[in-house]
Parts: C-alpha cells; structure tokens; sequence
DNA sequence: TGTCACATGTAAGACGTTACATGATTTT
DNA sequence: AAAATCATGTAACGTCTTACATGTGACA
C-alpha cells in the first residue's frame, strides 16, 4: 500500500502524526490525498509491523506528541518499494466518466459548459501548483537542475504534474473549439 | 458514487452483469476500472433502490443472465449526475509517489531506468487505446467529428486519454534527457 | 476428459470517508 | 470568555481487492 511506503518516505527526519498531515496536505496532496484519521491508523499499524519507532514528546504548544521515526526494517521496506518497477495505477475519473455519458442528454450547451467549467478548474490547480513551484525555486539560479539530489526528486514530481494539467486544459481548449464547430456547422 | 452512474449510462440498452464487465473491460477500462465483484454488488444494491428493473432470461450459452435495465427513476439519477459540475477525484498516484522519494536511494542509474521503464508502460498503453480509437474510426470519413452525439462523446473520452499518455510520454522523454545531462555534468 | 468461454455470486480483509470526541495553549 | 491552532485519536460506514465457490455448454 502506497500510503504507508510514503509515510515511511516522509519519516526520513521524525515526525509526529500532526506534522505528516501537514506536509501531505502542502507537499504529497498534488499526487495523494490521504485523510488524517487514515494517517492515525496507518502509523499504528507501521509501528505494530516494527517498521517505525515511538517517542513521546511534551511540546511546548498543545497536548504531548507522538514523533515516529524509521527503523531498520522499516527503512528496508521503503527502500525495496522504491526500487520496483513504476507502480502503475487502476484509473478511476470522475469527469471523463461524465463526459463518456453526456450525450445522452442530446445538449450541446451543456457539454460545453461542461467542459469549460472543467478548464477552469484546472487552471486554478495549475495556479497552485505553480506557486508550490515558484516558492520552491525562489533563490535557486539553476533551479531546479542544481537542487540537492533527493529535492530535485520532489522538482520532478511538481513539474510532472504541472506538465500533466496544461496538457489537460490545451485539451479543453482544443475541444470546446471543436465543438463550437460542430455546433456552428449543424445550425447554419 | 460514479461506478453506479457508469453502469446506469452503459444500461442505454439492457444488459447483464457479464456483459456490463466486458463492456467496462473493452470501452470504459481507460478510465474507471472496476471488478466483477463490484458490479455484481451495485447491480443488487441500484435494483433494491428501484433504479434498475432485473429479468431473467435462458441464454443459448451457458446458465441463465439476469438482465438489467434502467427505471424512470434510474434515468433520473443518472441525468442528475450529468448535470452536475465535473466531479475532481482525489489523486494517488502511485509512480509519481515512489519518483518523489527516489532520491533518499541516491541512484541516478536506478531514477534514469525508473523513468525508461515508465515511458515505455506508458506508450503501450497508448498503443492500445490508439488501436480501439482507430478501430472506433474505421469506416468513418470524418472522424470523429461526423459521429452521431453519443458516440462522439465516447471518442471525446479517448481522444482525452491518448492526450494525457502523449503529454506523459513527451514529459519521461524531456525529464530523460535534462537527467542525462545532469549526471554527465555531475562526472566528467 | 479436460479446458475454455459463459455466467453469477459470496467472504474476508484492506482501504477510504465522514463525523465525532477530547483536551491544551495562544490569541483576540 | 470565545475562537483559533495544536494535537491525537475512535466509530461507523462505505468501497475495493482478492480469492474462492458453483455450475452450464461447446469444442478439441
């Protein structure tokens, strides 16, 4: 399960159950989501298995905190995930499920509004992950080629995805024109 | 939940269990997957809610089908649910998750072969969705954009698919070349 | 007689979502 | 005194995966 080989990526300095969370949600959430009580129940279960150790820590904000940090079995099992071959994910999206269905509804508008409202979105997750991005090579002349090895790996995983939703609204863009098209010509 | 609404829009014409999975297995795979045993369990659970009508029926090959088909009320979800706004999955992605972390193996053999191997799963899957898109547009002068409005959505579904595996590939082939370059400058 | 394609399902467990529960410290 | 942030968890429910169980008809 991917979730516990990132935590276990994420645990390379230690890390309380709170800290994971928000370094998913700021750094992991543009390639997966992960619910806090998800995180909880996974940490638990890791330290069960013997790949993570537990210390206790009173903090000097809020409640005493739980740091986890990696052992040696834990280390060995990240590792041996990292060296298999590219996971390859059973595809499940929402939008194109919608789109494959929508001409039943025999309405034109609708899928362009559609397909508009979807371009939309996704230039504004363009916007924030660009930003990760610019914060990211702020101060960097050569960024990101010059980066330490294992932050130009987090680079390539911004860029990946940065890559990935500008080919998707050029998508958008290309078909609403498209369909525009079509409309025109079927409505002399 | 989208895999009740992909089985109520395959459900334009009756058909069993079997032939909703070859249907997802030949037309839908590229972007939802889903199980056997899945399907089985949404067909009892749409039935129970009274959006599917279930008839059983001998077949010439093999045990008796139970043919399914949609209800006013299964309709109207499903039309409810195109009409909504496009629905954003939440990400994981599993190749992108071990890229991030790859670097703690400090390996620029190892990062350079990962992205071999992922650029060459990527361009066989884009063999295989060009070939049904080409068997789709056989016999079709104007392809796709003289199709009758369902089936034109459905090519809609594959053209989006065949886009995102290019721009994926493009990206392996570009991060390939940047890496090579890198580790040449690193040692020379 | 074996095995392939057809055909329907159950069971157990892993994973994911949503809501709730608890409580300390800091800020307004 | 109230609200925000820090911090850790549980409970209930729903979905997905994997493996198993069962049986028919066609064909080699």
């Amino acid at each position: 399960m991917s979730l516990d080989h990132i935590i276990l990526g994420l645990l390379r300095e230690p890390l309380s159950g709170y800290e994971l969370k928000t370094h998913f949600d700021k750094m992991i959430s543009h390639f997966w989501a992960a619910e806090q009580s998800q995180i909880y129940r996974s940490l638990k279960k890791l330290e069960q298995e013997g790949m993570l150790n537990c210390a206790e820590a009173s903090s000097s904000k809020g409640p005493t905190r739980k740091i986890y940090s990696l052992t040696a079995k834990g280390r060995a099992f990240l590792h041996q995930w990292l060296r298999d071959e590219p996971l390859i994910d059973k595809v499940r999206v929402n939008f194109v499920a919608q789109l494959c269905f929508m001409g039943d509804l025999e309405d034109p508008q609708q899928t362009l509004s559609f397909l508009e409202q979807l371009q939309l979105k996704q230039r504004q997750s363009l916007g924030m992950l660009k930003s990760i991005d610019y914060v990211f090579g702020q101060s960097n002349p050569n960024y990101p080629d010059s980066l330490p090895w294992r932050d130009y790996h987090f680079a390539l995983t911004l860029d990946m995805g940065i890559s990935a939703l500008e080919s998707r609204i050029e998508w958008c863009e290309r078909t609403i024109t498209r369909l525009k098209r079509r409309v025109a010509e079927e409505n002399p």
